[in-house]
DNA sequence: CACTCTACCTGTGCGC
DNA sequence: TGCGCACAGGTAGAGT
Protein backbone atom coordinates (compact mmCIF):
# COMPACT_ATOMS: atom_id res chain seq x y z
CA UNK A 1 0.00 0.00 0.00
CA UNK A 2 1.55 3.02 0.94
CA UNK A 3 5.00 2.63 -1.24
CA UNK A 4 8.08 5.14 -1.70
CA UNK A 5 5.42 7.09 -4.26
CA UNK A 6 2.19 7.20 -2.05
CA UNK A 7 4.90 8.16 0.98
CA UNK A 8 6.37 10.98 -1.18
CA UNK A 9 3.03 11.92 -1.90
CA UNK A 10 1.80 12.50 1.58
CA UNK A 11 5.10 13.99 2.44
CA UNK A 12 4.79 16.95 -0.05
CA UNK A 13 1.04 17.27 0.76
CA UNK A 14 1.85 17.88 4.04
CA UNK A 15 4.77 20.41 3.95
CA UNK A 16 3.70 21.72 0.46
CA UNK A 17 0.19 21.88 0.98
CA UNK A 18 -2.59 24.21 2.24
CA UNK A 19 -2.74 23.33 5.06
CA UNK A 20 0.93 23.04 6.04
CA UNK A 21 2.86 21.88 8.99
CA UNK A 22 5.35 23.87 8.59
CA UNK A 23 5.78 25.73 11.28
CA UNK A 24 3.31 24.59 13.61
CA UNK A 25 3.30 23.73 17.28
CA UNK A 26 2.18 20.52 19.12
CA UNK A 27 0.01 22.13 21.60
CA UNK A 28 -1.31 18.87 22.76
CA UNK A 29 -1.17 14.80 22.13
CA UNK A 30 -4.07 12.19 22.37
CA UNK A 31 -2.54 8.78 22.09
CA UNK A 32 -5.36 6.47 21.83
CA UNK A 33 -3.28 3.31 20.73
CA UNK A 34 -0.57 2.82 22.71
CA UNK A 35 1.49 0.37 20.52
CA UNK A 36 1.69 2.75 17.43
CA UNK A 37 4.66 4.21 19.34
CA UNK A 38 7.99 2.18 19.19
CA UNK A 39 9.98 4.24 20.76
CA UNK A 40 10.65 6.10 23.55
CA UNK A 41 7.76 4.92 26.21
CA UNK A 42 4.29 6.60 25.09
CA UNK A 43 4.82 8.58 28.07
CA UNK A 44 8.18 9.89 27.06
CA UNK A 45 7.07 10.15 23.78
CA UNK A 46 4.61 12.52 24.35
CA UNK A 47 6.29 14.43 27.10
CA UNK A 48 8.93 15.32 24.98
CA UNK A 49 6.30 15.87 21.94
CA UNK A 50 4.85 18.67 23.32
CA UNK A 51 4.98 21.87 22.66
CA UNK A 52 7.47 21.05 19.58
CA UNK A 53 7.55 23.12 16.33
CA UNK A 54 7.59 21.44 12.92
CA UNK A 55 10.53 22.53 11.51
CA UNK A 56 11.07 19.74 8.36
CA UNK A 57 9.81 16.94 6.51
CA UNK A 58 11.71 14.27 4.58
CA UNK A 59 11.20 11.06 3.39
CA UNK A 60 13.83 7.88 2.84
CA UNK A 61 12.63 4.99 1.57
CA UNK A 62 9.07 4.77 3.04
CA UNK A 63 10.05 6.30 6.43
CA UNK A 64 8.86 9.91 7.00
CA UNK A 65 11.05 12.09 9.27
CA UNK A 66 9.55 15.24 11.13
CA UNK A 67 12.36 17.25 12.42
CA UNK A 68 10.41 18.89 15.60
CA UNK A 69 12.55 21.72 18.20
CA UNK A 70 11.47 22.22 21.19
CA UNK A 71 11.39 25.29 23.34
CA UNK A 72 15.04 25.01 24.49
CA UNK A 73 16.29 24.66 21.02
CA UNK A 74 16.62 20.89 20.87
CA UNK A 75 16.08 19.08 17.67
CA UNK A 76 14.47 15.63 17.13
CA UNK A 77 13.22 13.16 15.01
CA UNK A 78 9.80 12.17 15.08
CA UNK A 79 9.66 9.18 12.30
CA UNK A 80 6.62 7.19 10.99
CA UNK A 81 5.66 4.28 9.03
CA UNK A 82 2.56 4.04 7.06
CA UNK A 83 3.32 0.24 6.81
CA UNK A 84 0.07 -1.49 5.11
CA UNK A 85 -3.02 0.56 6.02
CA UNK A 86 -1.59 3.94 8.08
CA UNK A 87 -2.97 6.96 6.49
CA UNK A 88 -1.97 10.88 7.87
CA UNK A 89 -4.39 14.23 7.70
CA UNK A 90 -4.30 17.29 8.45
CA UNK A 91 -7.51 18.43 9.38
CA UNK A 92 -9.38 20.64 11.51
CA UNK A 93 -9.78 19.69 14.97
CA UNK A 94 -13.68 19.58 15.10
CA UNK A 95 -14.21 17.11 12.57
CA UNK A 96 -14.63 13.67 13.76
CA UNK A 97 -12.21 10.94 14.86
CA UNK A 98 -12.45 8.39 13.06
CA UNK A 99 -12.98 4.83 14.53
CA UNK A 100 -9.34 3.79 13.59
CA UNK A 101 -7.61 7.48 14.61
CA UNK A 102 -4.48 6.54 16.55
CA UNK A 103 -2.33 9.44 17.86
CA UNK A 104 -3.71 12.96 17.57
CA UNK A 105 -1.42 16.15 17.35
CA UNK A 106 -3.25 19.18 17.76
CA UNK A 107 -1.64 21.94 16.20
CA UNK A 108 -2.32 25.61 15.70
CA UNK A 109 -4.99 27.65 14.50
CA UNK A 110 -7.50 24.48 14.92
CA UNK A 111 -5.77 21.89 13.33
CA UNK A 112 -5.16 18.46 13.53
CA UNK A 113 -2.23 16.02 12.68
CA UNK A 114 -4.41 12.29 12.60
CA UNK A 115 -2.94 9.43 12.02
CA UNK A 116 -5.28 6.52 11.49
CA UNK A 117 -4.59 2.99 10.84
CA UNK A 118 -6.91 0.17 10.79
CA UNK A 119 -4.60 -2.70 10.83
CA UNK A 120 -2.76 -1.42 13.80
CA UNK A 121 0.73 -1.88 11.66
CA UNK A 122 2.03 1.33 11.50
CA UNK A 123 4.84 2.61 13.90
CA UNK A 124 5.72 5.57 15.22
CA UNK A 125 9.18 6.71 17.00
CA UNK A 126 10.78 9.50 18.00
CA UNK A 127 14.78 9.54 18.20
CA UNK A 128 17.76 12.09 18.03
CA UNK A 129 19.19 11.06 14.88
CA UNK A 130 17.38 9.66 12.09
CA UNK A 131 20.28 7.42 11.37
CA UNK A 132 19.31 4.91 14.45
CA UNK A 133 15.90 4.56 11.99
CA UNK A 134 17.51 4.19 8.61
CA UNK A 135 20.80 2.52 9.91
CA UNK A 136 19.87 -0.94 8.30
CA UNK A 137 18.30 0.60 5.19
CA UNK A 138 19.16 0.48 1.44
CA UNK A 139 19.92 3.63 -0.47
CA UNK A 140 16.57 5.11 -1.28
CA UNK A 141 15.16 3.59 -4.70
CA UNK A 142 13.76 6.73 -6.16
CA UNK A 143 17.62 8.34 -6.14
CA UNK A 144 20.11 5.42 -6.21
CA UNK A 145 22.92 5.56 -9.00
CA UNK A 146 23.96 3.08 -11.60
CA UNK A 147 26.73 2.66 -10.00
CA UNK A 148 25.68 2.39 -6.41
CA UNK A 149 22.88 -0.30 -7.81
CA UNK A 150 25.16 -2.60 -9.49
CA UNK A 151 28.08 -2.65 -7.37
CA UNK A 152 24.97 -4.26 -4.75
CA UNK A 153 24.07 -6.05 -7.32
CA UNK A 154 26.65 -7.52 -8.13
CA UNK A 155 27.74 -9.18 -4.58
CA UNK A 156 24.63 -10.71 -4.36
CA UNK A 157 23.07 -14.01 -5.49
CA UNK A 158 18.97 -13.94 -5.20
CA UNK A 159 15.75 -13.92 -6.98
CA UNK A 160 14.35 -10.22 -8.20
CA UNK A 161 11.40 -9.91 -6.49
CA UNK A 162 12.41 -10.82 -3.08
CA UNK A 163 15.60 -8.63 -3.83
CA UNK A 164 13.68 -5.60 -4.78
CA UNK A 165 11.15 -6.31 -1.47
CA UNK A 166 14.34 -5.97 0.34
CA UNK A 167 14.47 -2.89 1.96
CA UNK A 168 18.17 -3.60 3.24
CA UNK A 169 19.06 -4.10 -0.58
CA UNK A 170 17.46 -0.71 -1.61
CA UNK A 171 14.79 0.93 0.76
CA UNK A 172 10.81 1.93 -0.97
CA UNK A 173 10.07 -0.77 -3.30
CA UNK A 174 6.62 -2.42 -2.03
CA UNK A 175 4.34 -4.99 -3.61
CA UNK A 176 3.00 -3.35 -5.96
CA UNK A 177 5.94 -1.59 -7.63
CA UNK A 178 8.03 -4.70 -7.60
CA UNK A 179 5.79 -6.46 -10.20
CA UNK A 180 5.05 -2.98 -11.88
CA UNK A 181 8.97 -2.58 -12.21
CA UNK A 182 9.85 -6.25 -13.22
CA UNK A 183 7.33 -6.19 -15.92
CA UNK A 184 8.51 -3.07 -17.40
CA UNK A 185 11.78 -4.41 -17.76
CA UNK A 186 10.52 -7.96 -18.81
CA UNK A 187 11.95 -9.57 -16.35
CA UNK A 188 10.59 -12.49 -14.29
CA UNK A 189 10.86 -12.04 -10.85
CA UNK A 190 12.24 -16.04 -10.31
CA UNK A 191 15.11 -14.60 -12.38
CA UNK A 192 18.36 -14.74 -10.59
CA UNK A 193 20.67 -12.11 -10.22
CA UNK A 194 23.92 -13.77 -11.30
CA UNK A 195 21.87 -14.83 -14.19
CA UNK A 196 21.38 -11.01 -15.49
CA UNK A 197 23.87 -9.57 -18.43
CA UNK A 198 24.94 -6.20 -18.06
CA UNK A 199 22.05 -4.89 -20.51
CA UNK A 200 19.64 -6.46 -18.15
CA UNK A 201 20.87 -4.51 -15.18
CA UNK A 202 21.01 -1.36 -16.83
CA UNK A 203 17.07 -1.83 -17.54
CA UNK A 204 16.36 -3.06 -14.08
CA UNK A 205 17.96 0.27 -12.87
CA UNK A 206 16.40 2.34 -15.18
CA UNK A 207 12.88 0.75 -15.01
CA UNK A 208 12.95 1.37 -11.04
CA UNK A 209 13.69 4.77 -11.74
CA UNK A 210 11.36 5.32 -14.73
CA UNK A 211 8.35 3.71 -11.99
CA UNK A 212 9.11 5.66 -9.21
CA UNK A 213 9.17 8.60 -11.01
CA UNK A 214 6.01 8.67 -12.68
CA UNK A 215 4.61 6.90 -10.21
CA UNK A 216 5.50 10.32 -7.89
CA UNK A 217 3.79 12.43 -10.40
CA UNK A 218 1.11 10.71 -10.59
CA UNK A 219 0.88 10.42 -6.81
CA UNK A 220 0.60 6.97 -6.71
CA UNK A 221 -0.85 4.14 -7.98
CA UNK A 222 -4.08 3.71 -8.82
CA UNK A 223 -5.53 -0.08 -8.03
CA UNK A 224 -9.39 -0.48 -9.45
CA UNK A 225 -10.57 2.97 -7.58
CA UNK A 226 -8.76 1.53 -4.05
CA UNK A 227 -6.11 4.20 -3.66
CA UNK A 228 -8.18 7.16 -5.05
CA UNK A 229 -5.52 10.00 -4.60
CA UNK A 230 -3.30 8.48 -7.22
CA UNK A 231 -3.31 7.87 -10.66
CA UNK A 232 -0.36 5.86 -11.53
CA UNK A 233 -2.20 3.18 -14.27
CA UNK A 234 -0.62 -0.25 -13.05
CA UNK A 235 0.21 -2.52 -15.68
CA UNK A 236 0.34 -6.22 -13.48
CA UNK A 237 -0.62 -5.82 -9.88
CA UNK A 238 -4.10 -7.50 -9.07
CA UNK A 239 -4.37 -7.76 -12.96
CA UNK A 240 -4.56 -11.42 -12.90
CA UNK A 241 -6.67 -13.20 -15.31
CA UNK A 242 -7.24 -9.74 -17.87
CA UNK A 243 -4.90 -9.00 -20.92
CA UNK A 244 -1.13 -8.05 -20.94
CA UNK A 245 -1.60 -4.51 -22.30
CA UNK A 246 1.43 -5.54 -24.10
CA UNK A 247 1.30 -8.28 -25.79
CA UNK A 248 -2.68 -9.63 -24.75
CA UNK A 249 -1.47 -12.89 -23.05
CA UNK A 250 -3.28 -13.68 -20.04
CA UNK A 251 -1.61 -12.04 -17.14
CA UNK A 252 -0.61 -14.96 -14.54
CA UNK A 253 -0.33 -14.80 -10.45
CA UNK A 254 2.06 -16.82 -8.69
CA UNK A 255 4.13 -16.65 -5.14
CA UNK A 256 7.39 -15.63 -4.50
CA UNK A 257 8.07 -15.76 -1.06
CA UNK A 258 4.95 -15.93 0.29
CA UNK A 259 3.80 -12.88 -1.52
CA UNK A 260 1.33 -12.41 -4.69
CA UNK A 261 3.24 -11.78 -7.47
CA UNK A 262 1.52 -10.82 -10.73
CA UNK A 263 3.52 -11.38 -13.80
CA UNK A 264 3.14 -11.67 -17.92
CA UNK A 265 4.36 -15.17 -18.89
CA UNK A 266 5.39 -13.73 -22.64
CA UNK A 267 6.49 -10.56 -21.79
CA UNK A 268 8.46 -11.63 -18.89
CA UNK A 269 9.86 -15.28 -19.99
CA UNK A 270 11.47 -17.46 -16.70
CA UNK A 271 14.81 -17.38 -18.61
C1' DC B 1 24.31 -15.72 3.50
C1' DA B 2 19.83 -16.93 1.51
C1' DC B 3 15.68 -18.78 2.41
C1' DT B 4 11.25 -19.79 4.88
C1' DC B 5 7.95 -19.39 8.31
C1' DT B 6 5.36 -16.90 11.79
C1' DA B 7 3.48 -13.06 14.21
C1' DC B 8 1.39 -8.80 14.10
C1' DC B 9 -3.85 -6.91 12.55
C1' DT B 10 -8.52 -6.30 10.53
C1' DG B 11 -11.59 -5.39 6.49
C1' DT B 12 -13.12 -7.74 2.48
C1' DG B 13 -15.03 -11.13 -0.20
C1' DC B 14 -15.61 -15.75 -1.20
C1' DG B 15 -17.95 -20.50 -0.75
C1' DC B 16 -21.26 -23.13 1.52
C1' DT C 1 -28.66 -14.46 5.90
C1' DG C 2 -24.74 -15.79 8.24
C1' DC C 3 -20.81 -18.30 9.28
C1' DG C 4 -15.93 -19.56 8.69
C1' DC C 5 -12.02 -18.86 6.28
C1' DA C 6 -8.42 -17.38 3.13
C1' DC C 7 -6.40 -13.32 1.74
C1' DA C 8 -4.11 -8.82 1.52
C1' DG C 9 0.90 -7.10 2.79
C1' DG C 10 5.70 -4.44 5.52
C1' DT C 11 8.68 -5.79 8.79
C1' DA C 12 11.01 -8.25 12.63
C1' DG C 13 12.69 -12.20 14.40
C1' DA C 14 13.42 -17.03 14.74
C1' DG C 15 14.63 -21.11 12.55
C1' DT C 16 16.67 -24.04 8.51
Amino acid sequence: MPELPEVESVARSLWDGIPSLQGKTIHSISLLSSTVVDKPSPEMFINILQNTMFISLNRFGKYLFFGVKSLTGEIKYLVIHLRMTGRLHLVQQCECVEQHTRLILNLDSGLSLRFDDPRKFGRAWLVENPEEVTVKLGPDALTVDFEQFSNRLSRIKRQLKPLLLDQSFISGIGNIYADEILFRCTLHPLRLTTTLTNTEIVALHSCIHEVLVEAVATKGANIDGVFKAGKFPVAVYGRSGKACQRCGAVIEKIKVGQRGTSLCPTCQPVN
